[in-house]
Order: structure tokens, then sequence, then C-alpha cells
DNA sequence: TTATAAAACTGACCGCGGTCAATTATTTTT
DNA sequence: AAAAATAATTGACCGCGGTCAGTTTTATAA
């Protein structure tokens, strides 16, 4: 199994990620037309779905991509030594997931990794930060001790998501997404040091 | 504005509700196809898209209907009094929410509430929701109080909802959505009292 | 009651994602 | 080098969500 694919296939994928890449970046993400891009990349409809199991398949990928660059930049940032830094390195990375709901969305949904196989690139940036999360929590003062670094770093990763979720709520949009995480990353990773001068919109309802 | 519907139309949108709850019932939500709707109903098509904004919007408020359900009779059942009990009170209405990735982005989508006008059901049980998460914990012993209840409450919320999607990731679905929740909840609500009998995933890992 | 306006409904039509039997290109076997 | 086997590509076709100019029904005015 898994074969070594001919040159021609391999040629063929690049010419269809390029045109793809080309479109999304003169249109958007939602603009993304499979007849477009097959067109621009000078091939059959059908060769498309030879190669991508389906649109969103295609997207992932591409978002995933971009994931993996903005990721690897907050990995290439000096390391954090307080909460609000921590927020601050990761907050490229969480303004473009949620930069729009048709994006977000597709991180959501493939977010998952459907198995050890085919897990998605998207997924596999999920788990790289909370690596990434993991080891900045092992080398950072003022954090809880009660629990493992793991954990914590999976509940931060809870958080962001919620705070990213709440960007596309009338009600909260009006803060920026670290503004909203904040508060809560406070109270998860410091709890008692009763971190109380910003307003957090449990506050204000 | 809003003026008041003849009662043909409300007859018409009762008809293509009930269709479509048929549909569901019989095949699931995945299923449901607008052509099937509409001639189960006896309407036209172009009638359903005038009384719903398209497909999703339907199964957004079937599903919005059966939360209700749910979250009802979690907030009929008995206060619970700790924190594995608010686990179990809410499991019923975790386990439909995530009974499989179709329902679940679905409810992921329509969450955020678009602005005071549209709100959908999903958005509404978000907050009722949370509202009665705040009323269990101030009403519970061995919480922590260092932070509000809403805050605390709205945390539980991003824990809730990372468990769930965690139920399609091959590597976290053998244990149950309270199962992972927990570990989570207890480190949130009371941190410092080290509930660590259970072993968590970030444990395994 | 009849004319007029507004609301509700209709169904042919379109866009686009996705399929698959048939065709062409490449590699392997003899 | 020719034949056989496998990989890659093709494009006509289908399903289904969604649109909208035109028609019918209902409410309102004269």
């Amino acid at each position: 199994m898994a074969r070594v694919p001919q040159k021609r296939r391999v040629k063929t994928r690049a010419k269809l990620v390029a045109a793809a890449g080309t479109i999304v970046a003169r249109e958007g993400y939602a603009a993304l037309r499979v007849e477009d891009v097959v067109r621009d990349a000078g091939v059959a409809k059908g060769t498309f779905f030879s190669h991508f199991e389906d649109k969103d398949s295609l997207l992932a990928q591409l978002i995933g991509e971009e994931m993996h660059v903005l990721l690897a930049e907050a990995a290439d940032s000096p390391m954090p030594h307080t909460i609000d830094a921590l927020c601050s390195t990761l907050e490229p990375l969480y303004e473009y997931m949620a930069q729009d709901r048709f994006v977000f969305d597709i991180i959501m949904r493939y977010s998952g990794a459907a198995g050890i196989e085919d897990e998605t690139e998207i997924a596999i940036n999920f788990f790289r930060q909370v690596a990434l999360l993991t080891r900045w929590l092992d080398n950072m003062a003022d954090v809880r001790r009660d629990v493992g670094t793991v954990l914590l770093a999976e509940g931060v990763h809870a958080f962001a998501i919620n705070a990213m979720s709440l960007k596309f709520c009338a009600l909260h949009n009006a803060n920026s997404i670290r503004d909203r995480l904040r508060p809560y990353i406070h109270a998860w990773l410091a709890p008692g040091s009763s971190q109380r001068d910003h307003q957090t919109d449990a506050d204000q309802q």
C-alpha cells in the first residue's frame, strides 16, 4: 500500500494546489470553486477528486499549511514567561483561525483526527499547539502545579476555541480574541491570584 | 415590520416542520433532503425557502428544539451539589449534541447569536445553559470563589464543547464525554483539591 | 361587490459538488 | 520491442440546494 505516485501525478497535484492558492489569495477561501480550480490548472474535474476527497479537503490542507506557518512563528518567538505574553504570542494564530465563520467552521470540522491514518494537517497542528503550550507551561513560574501541564495546555486550547467562537457572536465581538481569552486563562492557570483589573464579558452582563 | 402571517402560511410552515420531523425521526438529520420535505408536505420547493433561510436553518431549529427539551429536563432534575453530579446531569444533553459530526457541526455553526435579532434556538440554549450552570454553581459548596460564577459557568461550557469535539477524535473516543470532561471540570471548579483518582487523557499521552 | 394591493405559493431553471465508465499514459513483464 | 497490467486522467452525467419571474390566494379599500 501507499504506492509511490508517478511524477505526472505529482505535477498535476501541484498545479491544482497552485491554482487553488491563487484563487484563495485573490478572492478568499469561501469563493473557491472546484470548476475554477480545474480550469486554471488545465485538468478535468474528475482529476480533482482523484487527488482530494472533496472540496473542503483541499481547503483544509491550505488552511492547515497557513496554521502551520503561524504556529511555527509562535514557536520561534521568545518563550513567554507570563500568562499575558502567552496569549499575545498565540494571538496571530488565533486571529487567523477566526478570521471568518467559513474558515473557522472548516478548522473545527477537520480538527479531530479521524484516526492514526489520514490525519489532517489541521489536526496535527492542534497536537503541535498543545505540545508547544505544554513546553511553555513547564518553564513558566506562577502557574499552578496541582495538575499536569498537559491537562493545563489542553485547557488553554479549549478556552481559546471558545474565545474564537465568541467572535461570531454579536454580544461579544467588541473585544479582541485575546481580551476575551485573558480572564479565563488567568483563572485557569493561576487560580487565586485574583487578576481582576480587566473587565470581562462575565462582569458586564 | 414583522407583519402577522396569514393562517395559510402558519399551516404551511407546520406541514413543512412536520414532514421534516418525520424524515429526521426515520432516517436521521444528515439524510434530510429539501425535495423530500416539500414532496411530503405537499408544497413547492420555493415555498420551503420562503419559510427558511436555507436547509441548515430548518435543521438548526429542529436540533435546537431537541436541545431545549434535554436542557429543560436537566433543569428539572434535582439540583446537583457535587461536580460529578453536575457532569452527570448534563450528560444526556452532551451526548445528544455530539451524537455525530453532522449534528455537532450544525450546533457549532449556529451557536453564535448573529445579533439581538434572528437568534437561533441553538444560541438561545447556550445562554440558558450558562444561566443554569451559574445558578447551580452559586448553590454549590467546594467551588472556588476567587472568580465569578458566570465566568466559571462559561468555562464549564468551553470544556464541554472541547470534550464533545474530542469524541470525533480517534485517540480520545474510547471514554464517554463525561469521563473526558470530569478532570477538567474538577481542575477548573475546585483547583488544589487534587482529584487524581481517575486517569485522564492527559495522563495517558 | 368589485377593484387594488399585498402576501403566499409555484415550478422551471441554474450553479456547483461529486461520480464513474471509458480513454490515455506509464510501468512492468515476457 | 511488443504485450499485459496498472496508474492517471477525462468529461458527460447526476443529485440537490437555492433562485425568481410569474400565478394564485387572501386581505383591504372604494
